[in-house]
DNA sequence: ATTAGGG
DNA sequence: CCCTAAT
């Protein structure tokens, strides 16, 4: 079965809108952002071009008044076409910045589309999940009856992305913690039939948790599914059984409730909903807002969540110690059951909104042409350290370009004051010292390694003014992007020994976390290292000292073709810092033994300490 | 601006 | 090292 129905199309995409000024596009942006076209859908729910006789007949279908308000309301267009002439057929509908904010009440809507979804809402074979805003956000305002004005042409490119849908790809267990991206892109697809672009996965996690529990809730990533239903989710032992496939109909899901909308009982459990899935009890318009905004925020609308830092999980621990638990779990309780409304009809509109659409807007103001959008990049930012500020007041040309002899030049300004930066690596990766430092047992580990540590200290300080000439000879690759293999290398700079001592005392002396402190004290000279990079150094000094405990080998010197060894007196006074601040070592019992050689060759071979 | 954490 | 979120 074949049917015709319209398919909204961004405008950017015609070339009318390239002709006009840039302020004029703007405002023709505003004001006539939404295109139609027509597409057939196939049985199956597959989006095809449609034919130009198919035009004509639709428009000959409006030109017959059986449907005159086209444009008008997506929602109502599509049910008026859908009862004239077809049994079955989706609406791919993306109304973007477009369709201003003033929409159809929901009751108008109801009203409307009381007369035709009964024929429609058993036979619509979608999941297509945005389809249920254009209903729910029918828009009075975007009216431009343009129907098949515009050429099927484009409409190739909108039409090919739409996939379909193929639930049957999920089987069994899906954790969705565990996938990568392309996986996850793989479940998307299967999921939604569309082909997403996005890379953000805690974005996917969620679109795929949502869609797979057809809520709100996504504190689960992990799934067993089974027939085409989500049977289980992981880590919750209230497993809550979501049908999938026909639930998340959107037709289905909104038309459901506008149907049985004279049974006062599903006229509640309708505002039930609503009420749950957020504020949007009234009318459209706040539907449509909260929509939008998830469409042009997309994939930054879920932001990376980031678990506690440490201070303020023990200033909470020390408030909540004095608190009873109770309390703690009946929120959870209770806004988990607000969240994932049990209802398995309900469609959250956070999930109907999605990522196919943008993409292909890009797609089409490009051209399809491989324009690359011009990769600007910088190779400082920031305030420019105050050394290299006096070397531009004397190279005052070279401001746009930093080459590598303004880099080097600056460098050489640079390392003046802290002439102590020698390559004291050298020395310091044969001295003895260290490499015969013994594993000590942990009641004289303190007191010894700190003895040590000084000790090193002092050898190090004594360094310092033996070869200051040596300094990064040969550093300063701050290679620029090239067009063609992307960036080199950025600006890194290896960290001397005497760097991480000066480090590691600043944390001995003012705590983990201190960062700016100990770079005021202990990194006046160096003019570089912002105390972002102290707080990396210190994540990588950790990582190094507590990675080299359970090996338990000859230390420093198995890694002979690593840049800088850390010697061990210094991992050794790490670890007991860290022991002192609480940090503990990441994957203690995790990956013990591929991460432990995999990363840290890695490590090694990323430069850096 | 600082800090924390992920990449 | 870079980036970003959060404070």
């Amino acid at each position: 079965m074949e049917t015709v129905v319209e398919v909204e199309v961004n405008a950017e995409s015609k070339p009318e809108v390239s002709k006009t000024s840039s302020a004029e596009k703007s405002l023709k942006l505003i004001a006539d952002p939404v295109v139609y076209q027509l597409v057939r859908v196939e049985g199956d729910g597959r989006l095809v071009p449609a034919t130009d006789e198919e035009v004509f007949e639709v428009e000959d279908l409006l030109d017959d008044g059986k449907c005159t308000r086209i444009l008008a309301d997506t929602g109502r267009d599509v049910e008026c076409i859908l009862n004239k002439k077809i049994s079955s057929g989706i609406l791919q509908s993306e109304n973007l910045e477009a369709c201003s904010d003033k929409s159809g009440e929901v009751l108008d809507l109801e009203t409307n589309s009381m007369k035709s979804n009964t024929q429609i809402q058993e036979r619509v074979p979608s999941l297509v999940p945005s389809t249920t805003d254009s209903h729910l956000s029918g828009s009075g305002e975007c009216s431009n009856s343009q129907v098949g004005a515009t050429g099927s042409e484009s409409l190739k490119s909108s039409a090919c992305n739409i996939s379909k849908p193929d639930f049957s790809k999920l089987k069994g267990e899906i954790c969705l913690n565990n996938l990568s991206v392309r996986e996850l892109h793989e479940i998307f697809r299967a999921l939604f039939g569309r082909v997403t672009t996005n890379k953000d996965k805690q974005w996917l996690k969620r679109r795929i948790s949502m869609g797979l529990t057809n809520s709100c809730d996504v504190s689960t990533t992990t799934f067993v599914i089974e027939d085409h239903k989500v049977v289980k989710k992981g880590k919750e032992e209230n497993s809550r059984i979501a049908e999938v496939k026909h639930s998340k109909n959107p037709f289905k899901g909104a038309m459901d409730k506008i149907c049985k909308g004279s049974s006062s009982v599903a006229k509640k459990e309708v505002e039930n909903q609503l009420n749950c899935s957020g504020k949007r009890t009234r009318n459209a318009n706040v539907v449509y807002d909260h929509d939008r905004k998830d469409v042009l925020t997309e994939s930054r609308a879920d932001k990376r969540v980031r678990k506690p830092t440490k201070r303020y999980i023990e200033e909470v621990s020390v408030e909540e110690s004095r608190e009873t638990s109770g309390k703690v779990t009946s929120k959870v309780t209770e806004s988990g059951h607000c969240q994932s409304s049990p209802q398995p009809s309900v469609q959250p509109i956070q999930n109907i909104r999605s990522d196919g659409r943008p993409f292909v807007m890009r797609q089409d103001s490009l051209g399809g042409s491989g324009i690359q959008i011009p990769y600007v990049s910088r190779v400082r930012r920031g305030r420019p350290r105050e050394n290299y500020m006096t070397f531009m007041k004397l190279q005052p040309s070279e401001v746009g370009t930093p080459s590598r002899v303004v880099k080097k030049a600056f460098e050489m300004c640079d390392s003046r004051p802290d002439s102590e930066e020698g390559n004291n690596i050298v020395k310091a990766g044969s001295s003895p010292e260290w490499v015969q430092q013994p594993l000590i047992s942990k009641s004289e580990k303190a007191e010894e390694n700190s003895e040590r540590f000084t000790e090193f200290a002092k050898d190090d300080l004594q360094l310092q003014h033996t070869d200051p000439s040596s300094y990064c000879s040969d550093d300063g690759i701050a290679t620029v992007p090239t067009a063609t293999g992307g960036m080199r290398r950025k600006h890194h700079r290896i960290w001397t020994l005497n760097e991480v001592v000066k480090l590691v005392e600043g944390v001995a002396r003012y705590g983990v976390g201190r960062w700016s402190e100990i770079k005021r004290v202990f990194f006046a000279s160096h003019s570089h290292r912002t105390s972002v990079d102290l707080k990396d150094k210190w994540r990588n000094l950790l990582r190094a000292s507590f990675a080299q405990l359970p090996a338990d080998k000859g230390v420093d010197n198995s890694r002979k073709n690593a840049s800088v060894p850390i010697p061990a007196p210094i991992l050794a006074r790490v670890r007991e810092l860290a022991e002192v601040e609480g940090q503990f070592p990441p994957n203690i019992s995790g990956v013990k033994f591929a991460g432990h050689s995999v990363r840290d060759v890695h490590e090694r071979r990323s430069g850096y300490l």
